[in-house]
DNA sequence: TCTTGTTATTGACACTGCGTCAATAGACAC
DNA sequence: GTGTCTATTGACGCAGTGTCAATAACAAGA
């Protein structure tokens, strides 16, 4: 670990700060650590040095970083499933070529978000395998509902005869969804480098292959 | 934590071994631990206490947990990628139905390997969040080398005409492969229960139906 | 300007788990 | 027996955690 790394800001004097600007504060400090480095290296002293504030005073604004993690998260949540919810909610009727439009456009949108938040995602991710309370969140919680609101689209789907019928409708949500959290915090959640564009439009075309061939068949 | 969880054995005076005895001793009572916790909760002291031997005699042994866990990977790596290397090895010669019963063959075999090792599996790759070197081994090593296998068939397959043109081979064999791994982790990794028989057949045909309607298309 | 109360902040502590090493003591060879 | 080799361990220092009583910044009132 390098030493001009930290810009620890030397901090002069105590000084006081309203609870909600010092919350603020280390939450930015904790997003900006998780541009650079990996979740593993967090360490509660390792954000604060970036705040001016000390160690213990984390615990004033967080139970530990996995709270901290969460609550990053939260921040990100809604956008995350910002995927278009008009291909969940709606029904194809027949009409395969529009859903597969829509599907399309609400992959992007979710992808999207995985392009700006990539770190951030990632860490919790990760986080999920250090803490039972985060897996909670985010896998009981946040994928396990997205999972929950595929699997009713593609019951839909099935019914109106534009997906296979042999097609179990929880499992393959399961296993897409669970496909394109893992493969698009693979493409964007790195700490480094972040794809170009030209590998983002094959990276997003793949999906988009997927999931379509999947559920709509090929054409 | 429990009390009478930990079959201490209440070790009577010190024993001494051979060191391959030990070592063995120490690798089944690490995978023996990952089978009732997750790898989070996974301490030198907790591995063990099962083995009669105290905490510092593991380090004559084994550089740290990580050092523990890849090596009990070596014990199924082999068996990981015994997905049947005929599909891989093989060539479609516009034969896209033989191509197709490989493939499902092969998908069958590797997802054995699941529902055996499955805590193991999810130990390492739990692991790999956790340290740089594991993740090294284990996505950089393994999973990149299947990826890279794949990619090189679903390549063969594009330019014998048997899977659509516009496929792009490595981007869609990282798809598949990252999403094999993390559904079927998902499905078999978990330290407590076991699907039903039922529950694993719908969970292979619907990867089977995934990895065929994207290469081959349907029928 | 000088109190005074509130409370954000922190130094110091105890704790867990890690990794190391010199010292101890089985087991085998002779 | 006796000696040698080395598997084994008690004890240590370290990193990072989470807590708490003591400290001091700021706001408000006289």
């Amino acid at each position: 670990m390098k030493d001009g790394d930290e810009l620890s800001e030397d901090r002069g004097p105590r000084r006081r700060r309203r609870p909600e600007e010092a919350e603020r504060t280390i939450l930015a400090a904790g997003r900006a650590f998780l541009e650079e480095h990996p979740f593993r290296e967090m360490t509660v002293e390792g954000v604060m040095v970036r705040t001016g504030l000390s160690r213990p005073a984390f615990y004033a604004y967080f139970k530990d970083r996995y709270d901290l993690v969460t609550r990053l998260i939260e921040g990100v949540g809604g956008l995350l499933f910002a995927l278009d919810w008009r291909w969940l909610s709606g029904t194809a009727e027949g009409d395969g070529d529009r859903a597969r439009t829509v599907l399309v456009e609400a992959l992007r949108a979710g992808s999207q978000t995985f392009v700006e938040y990539g770190p951030v995602l990632r860490a919790i991710s990760d986080a999920a395998g250090y803490d039972a309370r985060v897996e909670e969140v985010y896998r009981g919680g946040l994928i396990e509902r997205l999972i929950a609101a595929v699997a009713e689209r593609i019951a839909r789907d099935v019914d109106a005869g534009v997906t296979p019928g042999d097609t179990d409708p929880g499992q393959t949500a399961r296993a897409l969804v669970l496909m394109t959290e893992r493969y698009l915090l693979d493409a964007f959640g790195r700490t480094g480098s972040h794809p170009s564009r030209a590998e983002q439009a094959a990276i997003f075309d793949t999906l988009e292959g997927i999931w379509v061939r999947t559920l709509y068949g090929p054409e």
